[in-house]
DNA sequence: AATTATATTTCATATGATGAAGTATATAGT
DNA sequence: ACTATATACTTCATCATATGAAATATAATT
């Protein structure tokens, strides 16, 4: 067995990376079609439960969506009863939204078999094997995001020219 | 500072991964809207790139996505003069696929910014770090889709040399 | 008061994604 | 050869996603 050379361990790194990459995607998909939810719908859901009350626009800029994505996700969610909206009382042009009993329901009935799955399997590697992923997965995540890190509000400078959309 | 307990390591490390699969996202959207192209029509380009000719179910399996899906994007291309559409000589039901030089010169002008900038970090890791992380990734990968490796054909094919930036 | 900024929605539009049904070809069983 | 069944793909209807532009309402500023 042959060393990598030092250029071909991003590259493989970058392969492994899709490799996970698909399978939460896949899970992902699976996951909202049990849940009768679609992934940007339990995106949003997430966000509004792991908050305990947000603006959309906060929702929009968490998960980098446009507000009008956003409005029209809430829209469903409500349909749901899932979702609450309430008027601002200090700024009334602020809209909150609250989760709702049923959509907590949805969110626990709905445990991320990917996560469980990740979670099980996980917990049954050793110690320093968890310790050697968390550091090396917190490294990546270091390497991803350095620019976007706080930068969700760079993204609202940062026009990005659609000259021609098909 | 206190060592997490074993439990949390977990927790922490799929925090650190929701990181990592954010920055892709954001990245994989920043690159189509600079190519002009959507994240899946990027998606289904790259794929008839890696392999050489492939019939639309081929694809639809490899990115898990419909047929009819698979249909509505192709069409697009094919509008755009980046793929061509070729009846099968052996099996006539059979639909080829193959990249034309608008399609190569779309995909040779859209670098991955995100992986360009993922390997140039990278790069600059002393080795044992870079080894370290290797490692973990595949770790993880095998964590992640050990169950759902329906949708792996995409090393069947063997090599992927070309200069192709992974 | 008039202006400007902020928060959200509405609207028009393009794309994404799918299931169901349709067309054409291939394969197998008899 | 002949029917049945399977495969490959497209078409169609339908709904969700995602966005920019414009509209509405409120807030903050001058």
């Amino acid at each position: 067995m042959r060393l990598p050379m030092d250029s071909e361990i991003a590259s493989l790194t970058l392969r492994a990376l899709r490799r996970v990459l698909r399978a939460t995607e896949i899970g992902s998909r699976q996951l909202a079609t049990t849940t009768g939810l679609t992934p940007s719908q339990l995106l949003v859901l997430r966000e509004i439960d792991t908050r305990m009350s947000v603006t959309p626009s906060a929702v929009a800029q968490a998960l980098q969506f446009s507000q009008a994505t956003i409005t029209a996700i809430v829209d469903r969610l409500v349909a749901l009863g899932f979702v609450q909206r309430q008027r601002g009382e200090r700024d009334k042009r602020q809209i909150h939204l609250t989760l709702l009993p049923a959509g907590r329901d949805a969110l626990a009935d709905a445990p991320d078999p990917l996560q469980k799955r990740f979670t099980d399997r996980f917990d049954a590697l050793p110690t320093w094997e968890q310790a050697m992923i968390l550091a090396a997965t917190e490294r990546l995540a270091m390497l991803m995001d350095a620019d976007s890190i706080d930068a969700a509000p760079l993204l609202d400078s940062g026009r990005i020219d659609r000259s021609e959309p098909l």
